[in-house]
DNA sequence: ACCTGATATCCGATC
DNA sequence: GATATCAGGT
């Protein structure tokens, strides 16, 4: 099949389609089509004839790699089976898995997800006798994440804590204590996290040239996308596949750079050159997506950044109205202004065309609450996560036990469920399995009751390790159902619906190790392939928005220690990263943008709202490229300069006039409500319990008559 | 010695 | 909602 690659694409991403000869970098800026590019520089390399095992696409999520690889084998007209897709930890794993035994790594090796990571952190800490009793102390989930950031950044411990954590410069000697016990932790029982995965992949290409060899040969194009975010060993592992004038092709936005807590580094993008002396540089500068009002917005709030690749985005699509503030009362009251936007909105749009973006997970905890009660359709991306949540936790420990039964913290928590079980009786049990001493284990079943049970458990588990993993999952609810009850009484049906839903993942997979695997290095939410709601309204942090776009974006809690975080003002560098993603938040609108700027937060310290400082990206705007909303005290939306009723045909005086219909009303959004007054020509002011005052058109309400 | 349940405190984004 | 600690029970 004829691509017509000149009528598809413009000159540039021609330009990075065709270049298939050495190192190339492509620039491309925030809906500039990159996905595009990349879709069709794979069918074009396939249909010059490159095997398709030939190639190799790091990508940020499998999803993406699998949407490029589904789109560029329609393109083609063929199946593009067996390029290398996937992550950068995926693809160190299954590199690992296949030749990590070199390294001294058993075939089986276990990942250890950021939570097994804390608790054995927590574990290790209190084996230390550190930290007893102080309460500044930092917890185990901080302690993580400098440990972590420590390796990415490839700092020590002391320079991470120094540079943006200084008030835990006193406990640097305990950190370092605990980050050296962590390390001798995963040797012992055999344990690779999240940063393990890289260094020893990094490790083995080292240790075994041959091997490094093989593959640079084996994979002769290498695409990797979202480069802006590789951190240095990623940046050097792409080094080690591709040789100094490889066939490697990096597409990024320096200005998207938004990973720079988990050790990203925009200077990969920035001295790819040097890296790569032969290197082709092209930019995709015309956007393709956003309205020239919201594209303007966003270019100024990229106008203060410090280091970049100079480019200027363009967009034909001159149309479209400005960007809304929206200036709603309080924190809380922003619940219902951004719940009637998103009403309006729908007027025009789809509601899965619609997104409502935020800083940090919890932020749009009021607004959940508002559409749950509205029972408006939408799904929230970031935040908790589904493999993080206990039940799933829980089962998950026990598959992993079938596929290592030595796999110590998936022991622990598993029989730790058992009542009258804890920490200590699970490591001795733990030290009688690997000792065999079976003797010991017979005798702890006496005293213990359902821990018979829960061995008996473990030895199916082992024995049935080769099973369909879906057989294994069921196996394991049957025995945990009765213990999810117990320990979930309140909410265990929910909870009982993600079990279903993860048998459901696992009846994707024939092999559990490759089931295991993805369920900690694989986004699930994008696991099971459609578990994405069709038409419905998105929740989601702005980092889980990155490559997406909706026709209505609105972005949540712009006030200062939100957006930006309260914990980006500690370095330069902090500030600059929120900058950015503010910058990617607005830019993945294409016609609406509402940016919605609380006037006051509720402290809870404090039990009162208290007045909240703008965002200070806001303040940056130029006056006209936005128009401003403020709610009054009634609900509804004015413009500050002319003190006029937004919604609605004309904004006659309010009058107390009482409602001839009757007293009651219902919403469809809000529920039941009481009818305070008649406003002409057509409104009405309604108390909603649970939403509180507002003013409505009287076409959106039903009348009931009560007594 | 070890486990469980109650209580106060805090909350960042992800592979 | 999760974490950390403390008091009280076995």
């Amino acid at each position: 099949m004829h691509l017509d690659l000149e009528n598809n694409l413009n000159p540039a991403q021609l330009e990075a389609v065709t270049h298939t000869q050495g190192p190339l970098l492509v620039i491309a800026g925030a809906g500039s089509g990159k996905t595009r590019t990349v879709v069709y520089r794979l069918a074009h390399l396939v249909g010059q004839g490159e095997s398709p095992e030939s190639i190799l696409l790091l990508t940020f999520t499998r999803k993406a790699a699998q949407e490029m690889l589904n789109r560029a084998s329609h393109l083609l007209g063929q199946g593009l089976h067996g390029v290398s897709g996937g992550t950068f930890h995926s693809f160190a794993y299954s590199v690992l898995r296949r030749y990590g035994q070199d390294l001294g790594l058993r075939p089986d090796l276990t990942i250890l997800d950021r939570g097994d990571a804390e608790d054995v952190l927590a574990q290790v800490r209190e084996a230390k006798g550190l930290a007893k009793g102080d309460r500044s102390f930092p917890k185990k989930g901080t302690v993580m994440s400098l440990i972590s950031k420590s390796r990415n950044k490839e700092l020590d411990l002391e320079q991470i804590i120094q540079k943006d954590s200084s008030h835990f410069l006193p406990y640097v000697q305990d950190l370092q204590r605990i980050a050296q016990g962590y390390h001798q932790f995963k040797l012992d029982y055999g344990l690779l996290d999240y940063d393990d995965l890289l260094f020893q992949f990094e490790r083995l290409l080292k240790e075994r040239s041959d091997l490094r060899d093989f593959l640079a040969q084996r994979y002769s194009h290498i695409m990797v996308d979202e480069y802006q975010d590789t951190n240095l060993v990623q940046g050097r592992l792409v080094k080690l596949l591709a040789g100094e004038s490889g066939n490697i092709m990096a597409v990024g936005d320096d200005a998207q750079s938004i990973y720079s807590f988990r050790g990203a580094t925009v200077s990969n993008i920035l001295e790819f050159t040097r890296s790569f002396p032969q290197t082709r540089v092209v930019k995709l500068e015309q956007n393709y997506r956003s309205t020239q009002p919201i594209l303007s917005l966003s270019n100024q709030i990229l106008a203060g950044a410090r280091e970049k690749y100079e480019k200027r985005l363009f967009t034909l699509r001159e149309e479209g109205g400005k960007p809304q503030l929206l200036r709603p009362l309080s924190d809380q009251s922003q619940a219902s202004v951004v719940m009637n936007t998103i009403m309006d909105l729908a007027r025009s749009y789809d509601l899965g065309d619609i997104a409502v973006l935020f800083r940090a997970g919890f932020q749009s905890y009021h607004l959940e609450l508002a559409l749950a009660k509205s029972g408006l359709d939408f799904q929230k991306f970031g935040g908790m996560r589904f493999t993080e949540a206990a039940h799933i936790k829980d089962v998950v420990a026990h598959l992993r036990l079938a596929s290592n039964p030595t796999d110590l913290p998936a022991w622990q928590r598993a029989m730790g469920l058992i009542s009258g079980v804890g920490p200590k009786t699970c490591q001795r049990l733990y030290d009688h399995l690997v000792k065999q001493d079976f003797q010991a284990l017979r005798k702890a079943c006496g005293s213990k009751p359902g821990l018979q049970e829960a061995l008996d458990m473990v030895n199916w588990l082992r024995e049935h390790r080769s099973d369909p993993p879906q057989d294994i999952v069921d196996k394991i609810r049957e025995y945990y159902s009765p213990r999810l009850k117990e320990r979930f009484p309140d909410d265990y049906p929910k909870r009982e619906n993600g079990l279903e839903q993860l048998s459901q993942i696992a009846s994707g997979y024939s092999d559990l190790e490759l089931f295991l695997s993805d369920l900690s290095l694989e986004n699930p939410e994008q696991l099971g392939g459609r578990q994405v709601k069709e038409n419905a309204l998105t929740l989601s942090t702005v980092h889980s928005a990155k490559g997406l776009e909706w026709s209505a974006v609105i972005i949540i809690d712009l006030v200062e220690d939100r957006f930006p975080s309260r914990h980006a003002l500690m370095d330069m560098e902090g500030m600059e990263e929120e900058r950015r993603l503010f910058y990617v938040a607005c830019t993945r609108a294409k016609e609406y943008l509402g940016l919605s700027m609380p006037e006051s937060l509720f402290n809870r310290f404090q039990g009162r709202s208290e007045p909240a400082r703008p965002s200070p990206f806001i303040q940056e705007f130029t006056h006209g490229s936005y128009e401003e909303l403020r709610e009054n005290y009634t609900g509804g939306m004015v413009r500050p300069q002319e003190q006029k009723q937004t919604r609605g045909h004309a904004a006659g005086p309010e009058s107390d006039q009482p409602n001839p219909v009757s007293a009651h009303c219902r919403h469809r959004v809000f529920g039941q409500g009481k009818v305070l007054s008649f406003i002409p020509p057509n409104k009405y002011k309604v108390n909603f319990p649970g939403f509180g005052l507002k003013v409505v058109i009287g076409d959106y309400l039903q009348f009931e008559e009560t007594g």
